[in-house]
Formats: structure tokens, C-alpha cells, sequence
DNA sequence: AGCACGCCGACT
DNA sequence: GTCGGCGTGCTC
């Protein structure tokens, strides 16, 4: 009996086998606990029958997209929580019973009777039901799908048809003389030998549409009958186990010593810790604190944050039963950092992460339900967890970005952790070197407590930092003139014979280095997908005039656009607004630089690592593995390498395209700089070997990066402030990003002029409501396409969240039916706008 | 989102 | 003829 099935399959088992589960639902606290609510509810639902038209009406919520519950049956009362297998349409599905129906049924709704009752107790508890229901209502979700999101990932993973080659079909297209070889190579690419099926589909249709480079286009029917291609029923693919996921769970004995008489606190590190027990002390009946209190701690990197962890975590395990969270970013979570914790506290800490098998991670929650567990360490979705006694929440890294989940359900785990401690009476502690704007602007406010551990406490100095001023252009790219406006490959070779990306005293820097047999790492974007306009006189890039965000360009094309408010201009129209002034088409990613460096330096073991890798599970850990062995001596890659991972023999950080990264076209560009900035300080070097960042920039006098280099967070955090309140973006607004996509164009345009109207119609309908939310939109984001289906969005703020959420609400029930093929896609709190 | 129904063009 | 692709409607 394995209990990550899905419950239809094991709801055909005998009733004991079903027993050995613990007969217990998910989240429940103990049958102790459970019992009594069960029994007051049975009371309350035969109370019922007096009142009204409720008897027996039981509302499930259903996991359908579908922003509504549905009423259904009971022979006897089911408490809420407990998750019930319903008919659904033509097929059954796992519901989860919510209580008495108070809804009115329409005339003539034929009910249906509820199958069966999955739980012997609730599988969600009144607080984890609550906090669904928030998250549904606040994320604009529906509720079923919520809870569904909420329990552990089942494994059941739908078996999709998959379009492969056959040897005949990958020699027609490596050879590529025949048209169908040519076709097979645009459809596949040049490497992959299988894709999904109904991907092949579309790609094939479009083919043929765009009358593509002469070669003919064929039909999937076609290939398939030349045995060129055959349609395979896909293979249920099984997480694999990422290698360092065996790494031995039972450490070895541990010396006293080393187990843990806890270090020595420094004065700040003793005062958070004090400040947040006081909020920790338990009331007279042992119960959690009676209220929930947020505190932000503030504490440079090198600051002690971990002990400070610890040391709350110890005072909770004082209490019996009493548990705790620890959330990190996805991409911290290595063995080594939780090896921090399985020390401290040998056998009672619970890990999570994403690559785990499901039946490790059901097994690894189960502990923390169980009780035996009283520490959860895990990625956002931790937050989730069935805890019986949650008394602390910790969120390190709390600006992170990975925090958010930014398809299907785009919850934030850390504001669901801040409510969920609300909901549990536990303390929050939203750790961080550089904290968010939110949650910096909630602490200057008053609703969280600000903490601040300004001093380093480990050996390891600052880092030197320096900033290579750019007195050419470095390579940004192509000078951009009235006549030849256009950022062209051609061009940008041309003008750049003798100006390469990299300054020399930064390439001198790394030979240097490498010579010393150091590594270094060296940061830069990801690859681009457009340009933005740099202003060599004003040295910042042209911005949108209403929002105050680079405006882009794309390849071939003249026209400068704002992707949050669509507003247009042309490349030729800004350089005749500036006389004297020399423009700069930039991209905002290149191979450039990492070509620069494979040719100058020719002697080192470069290698380079895409953001797009981290969701691979098999790339990443190997490569970071290589590095750490030495077996690289430049690691060349995105922002994620600032984080989380700590090479002991890295001394020099190098970051290249700070520019581009602050002229990107979000407005939390300026926040995500001085994030990496100070990252990187925070990990070049060590206590016996000083380290070294080098920032290469075009405009060396700017106050944010100076800011970050003197580790100035307060200057920065006042100024970028500032620039929020002005343009009124969050944290002085709330953002709700509405995405509509699909694979005809047209037809996407023809939605976003009734999207346009629908406007018009609210200011004149509700000018009191409109006059309180901006409406930006529709226009076009950055990367125009993905995956064949083009994409338009609509950014909705406003200061009032009841308003916003009206709007919100109104907009996307009037576009509740949507044309053929078209998918809406609702982003509260977006993170990224790109 | 599933799932079924019904319509239509194209391949045995 | 029928098989598969695709738009449409429904889910207590
Ligand atoms: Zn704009």
C-alpha cells in the first residue's frame, strides 16, 4: 500500500489495508483533536434540518478550474475537511467537504450523491481550510484547485502522446537533402529526437502557414506514413532522484563538542533572538503564543542568521510538541545546508525539496504530521505542511524570488507564511542581507518588527570591490543613427573590430587569478531577447514617459515600446529629440562576453551555466560538483550562481552586464541589482583568503551601485522607496498582471481592443471605481511568443486593494468566455513582468 | 481542465 | 465509408 497513490486507486483496497495509513487525512492534528470538532459538527448539521432547505446538502469543492463550489448529498454528516470521492460530470473526483451548503440552488439542479468518504479524520484542518480559502480568494483561484496544490504532489503524471524520430527519420534530417529531412529539422531542431505530439501538431500548422524558407511543409500524418516519425504513447516519466538526495540522513555521532554548545551570540544576533522569544512564549495553556507577530531581521550577509535560526528553533523545542518551519529558495537547499540543521537537532528534521521522489517527500511530511519531526526545512511549498503545533516560521531569503510561483496558483510562500502564522499564532522571522521593498516598507510602517544585525560575525572580511569604469562603450552594442536605426548582427560586428566587451584590466584581473589557482565566477544575463535605447548623455536608458521603465526594441524592427502601458515611439523620432546625444542600441544579454573570454583567455576551463538549468536537475548539481572539485577555473553564468552556493576557493566575482541589468524593463530592476551586488560580495573569498568583485559599468558614479558596494542598504532601500511612491508601484500599490495568450494573433487582438473598450465602459459605468485603479494594457510583454502563442498583458494597480480586486474581479468574469484556443492567466503580486 | 458530442475533410 | 482533428458545451 503506498499512500502517494491517488486515492481512487487505493480507495479499491479493503478497508485494513487502507488502516495502515494511519487512517489519518493529511493535515490532521490528532484523532483527539479531531474527534470533538466531528462530533459538535454532526450536532450542528442535524441542526440544521430545522432551519431550512440545507439538509443533507453537503458543499464539496471540486478541483476544476471552475471559480465555484458544488452541492452534493451526504447520507450522514461529513466534517470539513475530509476529502470525498464525488461524481464530476462523467467522472470521479476527489473533492474535499467544506461544510453545509448555505448557497440556493438554481431550479431544477439535480444533486448527486457523494461516493465515499476518502478520510477517517479531516485531511485539512480549520486553519489549513482557512488558509485556502484566503489564498483562492486573494490569488483569484479556485478553491479546489487550492487545496489540490496544497497536498503533496500525487504521482500520478498524465502519460502524454510523444511524436519521435525513427533512425531513417534522424538521418533525412542530418543529412537534410530531401525537404522532408529540412522540414524534420525546423519541427525537432537540431538535436532532440522526440517531442510532444500535440506541440508537433501546432509547430507543423504554423509551418505550413508561414511559408517557411522554401522547404516544403508536410503534415504529422504525412511523416508518420513515410516512416519518418512514429506516434508513441508516452512513457509515465518518474522524478529521478537528484544524486545528493542519498546523501546518509543519520549523521555520524557527534562529539558534544561539535553537537552543539551554541556559540557565543554577538549583541545584535542576542537581541533578535531575545526580541523574537518574547513573542514565542507560550500562553498558560500551552498553547502557541496567543498573538502572531512578524519580524524582519535584517542581517548583512556574514551576520549570524543561521544561529540566530538555531537558537529560535531551541527555544521552541523547549515546548512540547512544538514545531517549527524553516523556508529557504529552492536553489539553497543543498545537503550541505541542511546538514547545519540535522546536526543541531539529529533525527528531528524534516526536508523537503522539489527533486525528491513523491514517496520520499509523503514520507518526509508524514514525520512532521506524525509529530516525531518538529522542524520542516523545505522550498515554498513547505509552507503547505501538516503541522500539529506550528510556534515559528522562518523565511530566509525572503526577497527571493523563487518564493513565488508564477504559474497555475501564483501564490507568494512567504505572504502565505506571514498568514499562515497569523492563522496559527506562530512568529514569523523574514530573514534577509537585502530584504524586499515590501517587506522593508511593512517593518518602516509598523507591522512588522525590524530587526538589524549590521555587524559580520564570521572570519571571513568583506570582499574588495571595485568598479571598472567603461570609458568606451565597452561593446554595449551598435551606435544608432537616424538612417540606420536598426540593431543588426552586421552592424554591431562591424563597429566593434576593436571594442570588446570585457576590459582588459578585467580579463588581466582573471588570467591573474587563474594563475594563483583560484576560480572565479563571473556574472551575466541571460541571453537576450531585446534591446533597450542607452543614452550616453544621460547614461540611463530612454524610459516610458507614463511609467518610467526602459523602454525596448526588438531585432529588425524601429519601434521602441513600453511593455506595461504599450506606449510607442520610434527610434527615429528619440534621436531627433536629441540633438548632440549619442544613442546606444543595447541587448540586454549577448554571447558577447562569454565569447570575449573563451578568446582571451584561451589557457582557462570555462564553462557556462544557464538560468534555464536550474530546472534540470541533472545539469546543475554536476556542474557545481566540477567547480567545486576544480575542474573549472571560470564558472560563466546568471544570477542564480550569486546565490545560495559557497565555493570556498572563489576569489574573484566578476559582474559584467550591471547595466543591462539595471536598465531591464521591470521596475524592480533597481532592487534585483543591489540584490546581486551585495550577493556576490557576500560570497567571494573567505577568512584566509580575502576576496575580490570587480564590476564592470558605463556609469561608474551611479548611487546604487555605490550604495551597494559600501553595503548601504538603507541609502539604497530610501531611494528605490522613493522611486515607487512617485511612480506608484508596489510596495505603495498592489499589481495584479491579467496574461492573455494563444496562437492567433488576430484573434488576440481583436480581444485586446474589446479589452480596451471594457475600459472606456468602467470609466464612464463606475468612474469612482476606475478613477481609483490604473489599467495599463493590453500591450505586448518582451518575449512576444513562447511556444507558438503569442501574449498580451494587462497590469491593473492601485493603492486600494478592495478596488483593485473589484476591478480585477469584474474584468475577468466580463471575459469569462473566451475565444477557441485563447488561455487567460491571472498573476497576483507579479514578481516578473517579462 | 477533462470529457463527450457532433461536424467535417482526407485516406483505406 | 470511418478516423482523427477541432469547436462547443457542461460539470452539483
Ligand atoms: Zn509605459
Amino acid at each position: 500500500m503506498k499512500p502517494y497513490e491517488s486515492p481512487e486507486k487505493y480507495m479499491t483496497l479493503p478497508r485494513q489495508a487502507r488502516g495502515k495509513l494511519g487512517s489519518g487525512g493529511f493535515f490532521q492534528h490528532s484523532t483527539f483533536i479531531v474527534w470533538i470538532p466531528a462530533l459538535a459538527y454532526a450536532l450542528a448539521f442535524s441542526l440544521r434540518t430545522f432551519q431550512g432547505p440545507v439538509v443533507n446538502h453537503l458543499e464539496v469543492a471540486v478541483p476544476t478550474p471552475l471559480a465555484r463550489t458544488f452541492t452534493y448529498l451526504a447520507d450522514s454528516p461529513v466534517p470539513p475537511g475530509m476529502r470525498v470521492l464525488v461524481p464530476f460530470g462523467r467522472r470521479r473526483v476527489v473533492g474535499v467537504a467544506l461544510g453545509p451548503a448555505q448557497a440556493e440552488l438554481e431550479a431544477g439542479t439535480q444533486l448527486k450523491k457523494i461516493e465515499k468518504i476518502l478520510d477517517d479524520t479531516p485531511s485539512y484542518s480549520e486553519t489549513v481550510l482557512a488558509i485556502a480559502r484566503w489564498i483562492s480568494t486573494y490569488y483569484m483561484h479556485p478553491l479546489g484547485e487550492v487545496l489540490r496544490t496544497m497536498l503533496p504532489a500525487s504521482s500520478e503524471k498524465v502519460a502524454k502522446d510523444l511524436l519521435a524520430l525513427t533512425p531513417e527519420g534522424e538521418q533525412a534530417r542530418s543529412a537534410a537533402s530531401t525537404s522532408e529531412g529540412q522540414f524534420l529539422k525546423l519541427l525537432f531542431g537540431k538535436k532532440k529526437t522526440e517531442m510532444s505530439y500535440g506541440a508537433a501538431l501546432g509547430k507543423s500548422k504554423r509551418l505550413a502557414g508561414e511559408a517557411t524558407i522554401g522547404s516544403d511543409a508536410f503534415t504529422v500524418r504525412q511523416l508518420v506514413k513515410s516512416g519518418l516519425v512514429v506516434k508513441r504513447r508516452g512513457s509515465t516519466m518518474r522524478a529521478r532522484e537528484m544524486q545528493t538526495e542519498e546523501v546518509e540522513r543519520a549523521p555520524e555521532p557527534l562529539s558534544p563538542a561539535q553537537r552543539g554548545v551554541a556559540p557565543e551570540l554577538r549583541p545584535a544576533q542576542r537581541q533578535a533572538v531575545d526580541r523574537i522569544c518574547q513573542a514565542l512564549r507560550p500562553t498558560r495553556d500551552g498553547s502557541p503564543a496567543a498573538e502572531s507577530k512578524v519580524f524582519l531581521l535584517h542581517g548583512v550577509t556574514g551576520s549570524g542568521k543561521t544561529e540566530v535560526y538555531i537558537q529560535l528553533i531551541e527555544e521552541v523545542l523547549k515546548e512540547s510538541g512544538h514545531q517549527a518551519l524553516l523556508l529557504v529558495p529552492e536553489i539553497s537547499l543543498t545537503p550541505q545546508m541542511t546538514q547545519v540543521f540535522e546536526r543541531r537537532f539529529p533525527g528531528i528534521v524534516a526536508v523537503v525539496h522539489s527533486a525528491m521522489t513523491d514517496i520520499a517527500r509523503w514520507q518526509e511530511l508524514q514525520r512532521i504530521r506524525a509529530g516525531t519531526a518538529r522542524i520542516l526545512i523545505g522550498p515554498r511549498s513547505a509552507v503547505f505542511g501538516p503541522f500539529g503545533k506550528l510556534a515559528l516560521i522562518l523565511v530566509d531569503e525572503e526577497h527571493d524570488g523563487s518564493y513565488k510561483q508564477s504559474t497555475g496558483l501564483t501564490y507568494n510562500g512567504r505572504d502565505v507564511a506571514v498568514l499562515r502564522g497569523k492563522l496559527e499564532k506562530a512568529a514569523v522571522v523574514l530573514g534577509s542581507a537585502t530584504p524586499s521593498m515590501e517587506s522593508y516598507q511593512n517593518a518602516l510602517a509598523g507591522r512588522y518588527e525590524l530587526l538589524e544585525m549590521p555587524e559580520r560575525v564570521t572570519g571571513r572580511p568583506l570582499p574588495e570591490i571595485n568598479i571598472i569604469p567603461c570609458e568606451k562603450k565597452r561593446g554595449l552594442g551598435t551606435v544608432v543613427k537616424a538612417h540606420s536605426a536598426r540593431p543588426h548582427a552586421d552592424d554591431v560586428q562591424a563597429d566593434e573590430r576593436d571594442d570588446i566587451p570585457i576590459d582588459p584590466k578585467i580579463l588581466e584581473a582573471l588570467e591573474q587569478n587563474r594563475l594563483a589557482g583560484r576560480q572565479a565566477i563571473v556574472l551575466v544575463n541571460r541571453r537576450g531577447y531585446a534591446y533597450y535605447l542607452f543614452s550616453l548623455q544621460e547614461r540611463q536608458a530612454v524610459p516610458c514617459p507614463n511609467c518610467s521603465i526602459s523602454l525596448t526594441l526588438h531585432a529588425r524592427s524601429t519601434v521602441l515600446r513600453c511593455h506595461y502601458c504599450d506606449y510607442k515611439t520610434t527610434v527615429e523620432r528619440i534621436v531627433a529629440e536629441r540633438p548632440g546625444d549619442t544613442l546606444i542600441a543595447v541587448g540586454y544579454g549577448s554571447q558577447k562576453a562569454e565569447d570575449c573570454l573563451a578568446a582571451k583567455l584561451p589557457k582557462a576551463r570555462i564553462t557556462r551555466l544557464d538560468s534555464d538549468i536550474v530546472v534540470d536537475r541533472e545539469v546543475l548539481p554536476k556542474v557545481l560538483e566540477k567547480f567545486r572539485r576544480g575542474d573549472i577555473d571560470i564558472l560563466v553564468g546568471t544570477q542564480i550562481l550569486a546565490k545560495g552556493h559557497d565555493f570556498p576557493n572563489v576569489t574573484l566575482i566578476v559582474i559584467l552586464e550591471v547595466d543591462q541589468l539595471l536598465n531591464l524593463p521591470d521596475f524592480r530592476a533597481g532592487e534585483r541589482t543591489f540584490q546581486l551586488i551585495v550577493q556576490a560580495a557576500g560570497r567571494a573569498g573567505r577568512a584566509d583568503l580575502p576576496g575580490k568583485v570587480l564590476i564592470q559599468t558605463v556609469r561608474a558614479e551611479n548611487p546604487l551601485v555605490l550604495a551597494a558596494l559600501e553595503q548601504d542598504y538603507k541609502g539604497f532601500a530610501a531611494s528605490e522607496l522613493k522611486f515607487r511612491r512617485a511612480h506608484e508601484y508596489p510596495p505603495f500599490t498592489r499589481m495584479i498582471a491579467i496574461e492573455i495568450n494563444g496562437p492567433h494573433k488576430p484573434r488576440l487582438e481583436t480581444l485586446c481592443t474589446q479589452m480596451e473598450r471594457w475600459q472606456d465602459e468602467l470609466a464612464v459605468k463606475q468612474p469612482n471605481l476606475a478613477a481609483k485603479v490604473r489599467i495599463l494594457g493590453p500591450s505586448v510583454p518582451p518575449i512576444e511568443t513562447i511556444r507558438g502563442r503569442h501574449r498580451r498583458t494587462v497590469i491593473f494597480s492601485s493603492g486600494d486593494l478592495q478596488a483593485l480586486r473589484t476591478v480585477s474581479q469584474a474584468f475577468v468574469t466580463a471575459f469569462g468566455k473566451l475565444p477557441p484556443k485563447v488561455r487567460l492567466r491571472i498573476d497576483v503580486d507579479p514578481q516578473s513582468l517579462i
